[in-house]
DNA sequence: TCAACCTGAGAGAGCGCTCTCTCATCCTGA
DNA sequence: TCAGGATGAGAGAGCGCTCTCTCAGGTTGA
């Protein structure tokens, strides 16, 4: 009696069976071309409410050379990234972009040398039109040049280790980020300057660093770095290492927000207060930091944005078709290989 | 030079052309048929090589009816969710069981009401095999019967509100890891026994309460019972005002960790010792939970295993002819609507 | 009145693959 | 020596869809 038992799906043809037309009229009226007469296309539309139809994807990809899902590849060996308040920032921009053009997301996990396998076969079988790929670590992983090999279209979220790689990329601007940290603690009168820098296998820990040390000038001193894996308990621990060094600090940059709220509750323990005894400059700007004690002051980093605008630049190269309308906030990707997104510094009360 | 430059893939045709063998043999060497000489064999494996050559696989799953690949889907407006302890556990158990099966797993967000639409029409649409659904509010998700609906198999993590519902579910015992932890504070010796409850709406906070409930029996207090959001602030906020209704509580029961460790951090504040004052029982052995002070008493549930489970009933159902081995810890699956996991109580220091 | 044009619908090829049939070849044993 | 089996490879249909090409029927203008 229920139609809910549907083992085998209607196909076009049944729909096309049931409504007196052709199966390319059914086409037309399923993919909304304007060349069809109203009447008929009333008739389908029963037809197709009647059966329940629903086209097959695998069969219209195999035509069209053309899935309309894209393939958000997270690799990355710790499953935890996800808690990693930047990777859902990228997450969710990716989703919001990819949703308003009308586009699947789908994302794959790398965990294990056999899932890289698996994702790779699975990108590059053209099951998705196109993959944003996200791993932080790096150096070794091996997709980006397996992708672009095999000619799939590949954004990269963030700055690829592998400079050699031809290849595109969104990423924030993390050396002036640094920068920005470094001036402020300048501006506010701090000489004795540490930073607690992220893992140096990151880029982004690495152009943080760098944008830190250039602006410090004469001021910087190697000694005063010690680098953390953007966690919170790194930063303590970390924090901890810079007080043994350099009792007399008043100032800590830390490349991650975690990382700063680990170094306040390290400095805290230790009897400083901030900002009145060590000023603390966070980079991230996430959620919690505003509310910490003290709020934090911090250079925020659009990660939402990041997100949409790798798809943008994904779909400016494999979908010209689509004229999307620009986003104000996105530099238009026209032509270029790279985005670098601005980032500002956040004054708060530790800095 | 470089064969780099591959905008049109190359197909089984070509490669049977390069090998001088029919398409019917290079797609037998591909999928590993027996019935295949050696020396051809290797003909066809150069061709591959050579061409690069990937197996379409939408035109794969055209023929054959199957994709071999699983949808995770997280209906869940938050994109915070991924930090949850449990969708990591139930990601790590169904990345880990479906790879094993040699099964590709895709995850998708519906977050918002479009979302919902598209990735109904996605698993619809046989892109995927079949789909395990994570969705912990809900009440109001038509995903579970559209999917029904369609005839797609599906399996849910977690109890679904919707009891008329007639799905494959894999559960924790909730009921019985309420009953676990009321049970341990009734053995220390406590009286006025408390709990910060989780959220009415998610089956999880409903049965474990239940549990709890039903194991205090006559010593269950209505007004003892505050509810939280599973998150560490609103363990804060509950207990303050279980602290405001009730000052001589020596006992609260958490229906997750970051509720109880939030309490624990209310206690403390309040001026209360644990579990000294208070006993506190959390529930889920979060990763941090044995590193906290106190040591937290917790009930132990199993996420992976759970992810692990999904996995294994849908592909019961699905794939009959996949002979999975039996892992010890998953109950056999056959004939079964549903499962029910064991939870554990692990006695710490904090009750 | 009829050629020229437009509009809307059908016919049919073919996307890249799998898989059943069919058949050629070689081996075995009476 | 030759029927009866194995064995291994090819032919060909067809999965469900899109899209070009073709054409019928209606409209227009000279």
């Amino acid at each position: 009696m229920s139609p809910s038992i549907r083992p085998n799906r209607p196909s076009l043809e049944e729909v096309a069976v049931l409504a007196g037309v052709s199966r390319a009229t059914v086409s037309r009226v399923v993919n909304g071309s304007p060349t069809v007469d109203a009447a008929m296309r009333s008739r389908v539309d029963d037809a197709v409410r009647v059966l329940g139809y629903q086209p097959n994807l695998s069969a219209r990809a195999l035509v069209r050379r053309r899935t309309d899902t894209l393939a958000l590849v997270v690799s990355e060996p710790d499953v935890r990234v996800f808690g990693d308040p930047f990777f859902s920032g990228i997450i969710r921009g990716v989703t919001a972009e990819a949703s308003a053009a009308g586009l699947q997301v789908v994302i794959l996990l790398a965990q294990s040398d056999a899932d890289l396998e698996r994702v790779e076969r699975y990108a590059r079988s053209g099951a998705a039109d196109g993959v944003l790929l996200i791993s932080e670590h790096a150096g070794l992983d091996p997709l980006p040049r397996s992708m672009l090999d095999a000619g799939m279209p590949v954004v990269i979220g963030g700055r690829p280790h592998d400079e050699s790689l031809d290849i595109l990329f969104v990423d924030n601007d993390n050396v002036h980020g640094g920068r920005l940290a470094a001036r402020r603690l300048l501006d506010i009168g701090r000489s004795t300057i540490a930073t607690v820098a992220g893992p140096r296998d990151m880029t982004a820990g690495i152009d943080r660093l760098e944008g830190f040390r250039s602006e410090l000038g004469g001021r910087y001193r190697p000694e005063l770095v010690e680098h953390g894996e953007f966690t919170q308990s790194s930063g303590e621990d970390a924090t901890e290492r810079l007080l043994a060094t350099a009792p007399d600090l008043d100032a800590i940059f830390a490349a991650s927000d975690l990382m700063a709220l680990g170094a306040i509750a390290a400095l805290r323990r230790a009897g400083r207060r901030v900002p009145h005894d060590v000023a603390v400059v966070g980079f991230d700007d996430i959620e919690t930091a505003a509310s910490a004690s003290p709020p934090l002051t911090t250079v925020r980093q659009q990660t939402v944005l990041q997100g949409r605008a790798m798809v943008r630049l994904l779909l400016a190269t494999t979908r010209p078709d689509l004229r999307l309308e620009p986003a104000d906030a996105i530099p238009p990707s026209e032509g270029r290989s790279h985005l670098l997104l601005p980032v500002e510094l956040v004054v708060r009360e530790s800095a």
